[in-house]
DNA sequence: GCCAACATTGTTAGCGTTAACAGAACCGGC
DNA sequence: GCCGGTTCTGTTAACGCTAACAATGTTGGC
């Protein structure tokens, strides 16, 4: 029979042209040694003609390795998101792994649920969820889904190995920042508090001004958009205009500071000579705010990197037979932290001196 | 044989413990009619207890089908391409697909043959490009790749089906808005010319300069970052500076438009006072600039379920037998276009009054 | 020239599923 | 009670590939 020009070919029929058996088509194709020079080039030869392309599909079903890899996200149109996905994406590429993406419209038990069910459909190997939520941790390590599973961004307590930036520390470094520039407190706009992330940005902000000896006024809770920026900056305004000192602030992400610093300048307010402000992110606008935002620069494509090798890590770790070394247990799920830096522009400024009003 | 504990558990397995053939066990699973319901009833007991799962990979080789399309883009960080994908993925997902993604790192043709190389070696069934530069759309037509393949963003005479946001409407629209309120011309910075949507905005601003009657002036070609904002901003006050009449400017995207409200800022012009400005793209922070940013809002997730349906489409298509309807020729590649819409806001005002110097 | 060792190639048997066909059980009408 | 037609279930054979083994050359040392 010749192949059937509607069906796409497979290796019997390279294996017929270059006239050589279908297994030393698979040899050549996968690359084995002790294939003969001139067998090599013969098959090759039948290969280009034919347009063959080994079948996946029955590789994966043979060899028990789909070589897909699960990534759960929550919202990939967010900046932090979408960088992170990218650097899992590029490294997930070069290390030969595919990729397949679910991004979670909501983050209850039930949503969560479809979705590692619809990773789980695809046999995908191993698994990264972006999961800067409490509530989709929570539902994760709940669900018995697929493992080895990595966090991103995803707290402690979960029994998961976690990948994820110093948020703390990087709070910490900004706030740190603004004291040293004088201001004898700083206060704060929190993102959305179901986010780890905000947490972590609450605590470092709160113990660099612990450390300072300043008191640390009501953090004003936002929800990471423009626009509850814009109305804590309200508020904010409210709270200067009732006597309170307000010199400087750290909003959790660049998003709501520019909300922020548009509430400032309705109200007359300058920046940095009346108030400071420090963002988090460093979205690629941040330069070229009025003016030039300081803020916290997050290497998401590291985090991508390191993510992915904790996947492969712990693929590895799942090949190798259990109890071999079973005097130490099992090795406990590891952490791996990438540092935050913070990047100073203008919109961060010595404290004005003390208003004569007081 | 008891079903081994290291294995995850196979249809036999299931078949086992229910005490029916493997093929009942996949007509439950698939929900065939003729299973009678205490069978039915029974073999989920043994799904259930088992903690089954369907093996897709057998699945997929047995009925040629992989269920996975593949989508090609290039920077899936910027605001366009994620939202495109975002919507992609969930008009796939509700489809029951599955998606596999390519992230291009340039446009060369070695790389985009590569990135198509990729999604080959995965069995796509079809394929969406989002594609918005002349030298990608080019590199795919000219590539043998997987087919079907739909453009988003593709221009025309690629021979390809092409979903498309209507570019030139929008820029139209957005200048039309601005001639309305008095202004006698209007100056554009332009995206990176390489790209399809910056050539049809400079189009649409082209064309309703000319229906007013008015001179357009040289654009002022950016790169879509802030940072080229910026830059022509700075020197589109010279311009000024030189006593040409510069009252408004069409910006092609919102963060060009950033770059360009801060150059304004420095140079102590006022927005809308002394200059309009209008953006494209209605990025969340547009309403929270300084003035809040008059824009042209693309609606992605429609973008993403038309070009979905678009390639559900060419792949029924391309079932059905060739010939069939022979008379009428082989359909010709649809071009579907989604409209924009212009948001106004306030950095765009009417004409500030002639200038008493000239 | 013979044997061992190696290089090279072919043969066979699955991987886990669905499709196609083949039986078996059951129904109502005569 | 027997027949045609359902309805339900089981058997067998692919799908396209790789792993394991078997069977050939081919080489080199003696």
């Amino acid at each position: 029979m010749t192949p059937q020009s509607g069906r796409s070919p497979v290796m019997a029929d390279v294996a017929r042209l270059a006239g050589v058996s279908h297994q030393t088509v698979s040899r050549v194709v996968n690359g084995h040694p002790n294939v003969r020079a001139e067998t090599t080039a013969r098959v090759q030869r039948a290969i280009d003609e034919l347009g063959y392309h080994r079948n996946s599909t029955a590789r994966a079903l043979v060899t028990r390795r789909t070589n897909v890899l699960g990534v759960i996200a929550f919202d990939t149109t967010l900046f932090g998101p979408a960088q992170t996905l990218a650097g899992i994406e590029r490294a997930a590429r070069e290390a030969g792994y595919f990729l397949s993406i679910v991004s979670l419209d909501d983050v209850s038990p039930a949503g969560v649920a479809e979705a590692v069910d619809y990773l789980i459909q695809q046999s995908v190997e191993g698994c990264i969820a972006i999961a800067p939520q409490r509530a989709l941790v929570r539902a994760l390590a709940a669900v018995p889904g697929p493992r080895p599973l990595v966090a991103v961004e995803g707290g402690e307590g979960s029994g998961l190995p976690v990948v994820c930036v110093d948020q703390a520390q990087g709070a910490h470094d900004a706030v740190r920042h603004l004291i040293d520039l004088g201001h004898r407190t700083v206060h704060h706009i929190s993102g959305d508090p179901e986010w780890l992330e905000a947490e972590s940005r609450v605590a470092g902000w709160r113990r660099a001004l612990e450390e300072a000896g300043a008191a640390a006024p009501e953090p004003l809770v936002g929800d990471w958009s423009p626009r509850s920026g814009y109305e804590m900056g309200r508020r904010l305004i409210q709270r200067r205009a009732t006597g309170e000192e307000v010199t400087a602030v750290f909003v959790a992400n660049d998003q709501m500071a520019i909300g922020l610093l548009r509430a400032l300048g309705e109200a007359g307010l300058r920046v940095p000579d009346d108030i400071s402000v420090v963002g988090f992110d460093d979205v690629p606008e941040a330069e070229f705010l009025a003016p030039p935002l300081t803020t916290v620069a997050q290497d998401f494509a590291q985090v991508g990197r390191v993510s992915l090798r904790v996947l492969l890590d712990e693929l590895g770790a799942g090949e190798r037979p259990a109890g071999e070394d079973a005097a130490s247990g099992p090795p406990p799920a590891p952490r791996l932290i990438v540092p935050a830096r913070l990047r100073v522009r203008q919109s961060s400024g010595p404290a004005p001196a003390p208003d004569p009003h007081r």
